[in-house]
DNA sequence: CGATTTTGACCAGCGC
DNA sequence: GCGCTGGTCAAAATCG
């Protein structure tokens, strides 16, 4: 009944794909739709002071994220939808009947080195149309990792570990990045990280995704889902060990934004992509416009049909994407619509490694202070004066993303999770119209 | 023409 | 110091 966390030693990481952020345990993952700076709910308990001494079986243990990468203010927001079904099987579908506004979620998994995508016993997430989600499941060996700054970074205030039932080995976060929870977190720090350069100390995060189907791509490449941020490939290098390639991108939504992101797929688990994110993108949220400028292959198919759609989201930053001119979708601007992260759809933030603590605080003061006029205000007046509104709200976001997920989803995932996806996303399927904003 | 992708070359960090 | 590896640069090609 407890969450274990193993969270990635910033300074130990190697900018691999190995000690993402892991845990054991099951856990209830609470979040709160309140500002980020709210206080921390009330009615939760205090964390606890015990141990959390854990031993992570490399081979069993599994471990989720959800997390966001930098400075992304609605990546929480956006969470639920990172864990509709995968192939690995994110979304549980277990949609409350007490209210049809809330739903289940099963965190993506990471697994002891590198990402492999076992998704057994994930802990539930619901979200409820109150200012909490909370788990009213109960979960035998779910592992979640809840990135403080995603809490933080999150319009809805907070993503917390429910410590309540949960006597020990529990983590706390809120959105101050404490982690309240005297537990111990056990840090990774694999030999092999330990050995793996490290050209910087620079603040990273990583995020696995359920990769798109590759039928718009190349064959050696893989699709990206898009986000909001226009990208512009740089660089691809085979990787040792891993069969796939890595593309290198940075932002190109704004000169002399330091912003780049390294894609490439899951060596364990082809069918998931690891997108790492440094730096932090110095400007504000593009608008649709913004994120169209400069990029003048993208669109125009994209939002023509379902597939384009998905394309675009997918296409992105395909590395070996020339293919790119079949879904001409590079820079995946057609979600600009939507705040998402600095880097990160806001739906795919699947699983998410995080560095560098420091670096993280700042992108959030960043994201708060440089793009608040932009979309903050709006979208915290919704959460907080209208949470009834909350799913119609979640309706407007990258219904594209959504859609390539659970295409994804459809091809090679639990379909009989696929059965319980709330109403309330629904209307996502259906959503043609791109150009809707926040 | 402007923007992107591709790809080989170059550079830097790390281990031996 | 050398080799390996990863990250970046930049010219060429490509596309709309």
């Amino acid at each position: 009944m407890c969450s274990v966390f193993e969270l990635l030693d910033m300074d130990n990481f190697q900018g691999d794909l190995t000690d993402v952020v892991r845990g054991i345990g099951s856990g209830h993952v609470l979040a709160s739709p309140g500002p980020p700076e709210g206080p921390f709910p009330s009615n939760l308990s205090p964390p606890p002071t015990s141990d959390l001494h854990v031993d992570f079986p490399s081979a069993a243990t599994s471990a989720s994220c959800l997390t966001n990468p930098f400075g992304d203010p609605f990546v929480s927001m956006t969470d639920p939808l990172i864990h509709l079904p995968g192939n690995s099987g994110y979304l549980s579908g277990a949609v409350d009947n007490k209210s049809n506004s809330s739903f289940a979620m099963f965190p993506k998994v990471f697994e002891d080195d590198h990402i492999k995508s076992q998704c057994s016993g994930f802990p539930r997430i619901r979200i409820t149309q109150s200012n909490i989600i909370h788990d009213a499941s109960t979960c035998n060996s779910p592992a979640i990792a809840v990135s403080s700054a995603a809490a933080a970074a999150s319009p809805w205030g907070m993503i917390n570990v429910d410590t309540t039932n949960s006597p020990r080995n529990c983590l706390l976060v809120d959105n101050n990045n404490n982690t309240s929870s005297s537990s111990q977190i056990q840090i990774s720090s694999s030999p092999r990280n330990l050995g793996i350069k490290r050209r910087k100390s620079q603040a990273k995060k990583v995020v696995c995704i359920p990769a798109p189907a590759a039928m718009n791509s190349r064959s050696s490449g893989e699709v990206v889902p898009s986000d909001l941020w226009a990208w512009r490939k740089y660089g691809q290098k085979p990787i040792k060990g891993s069969p796939y390639p890595r593309g290198y991108y940075r932002c190109s939504s704004s000169k002399g934004c330091s912003a780049r992101k390294q894609v490439e797929r899951s060596r364990t688990d082809p069918n998931m992509l690891v997108i790492t994110y440094t730096s932090e993108h110095n400007h504000p949220w593009p608008t649709q416009r913004n994120a169209l400028a400069g990029s003048t292959r993208s669109s125009s198919s994209s939002s023509l049909n379902p597939s384009s759609k998905s394309s675009t989201a997918a296409a992105t930053t395909s590395p070996s994407s020339r293919v790119s001119h079949d879904n001409k979708t590079k820079s995946e601007p057609n979600n600009s619509h939507l705040p998402s992260s600095s880097t990160l759809p806001p739906y795919a933030a699947a699983a998410v490694k995080e560095e560098n603590v420091e670096e993280r605080q700042e992108n959030m003061e960043f994201d708060y202070n440089d793009v608040e006029d932009t979309y903050r205000p709006e979208l915290l007046r919704e959460f907080q004066h209208q949470p009834e509104d909350f799913f119609a709200d979640l309706d407007e976001l990258e219904g594209d993303s959504l859609t390539m997920l659970l295409s994804h989803s459809s091809r090679g995932g639990n379909m009989e999770n696929k059965t319980t996806i709330p109403d309330v996303f629904s209307d996502f399927f259906d959503d043609d119209d791109s150009s809707r904003s926040l």
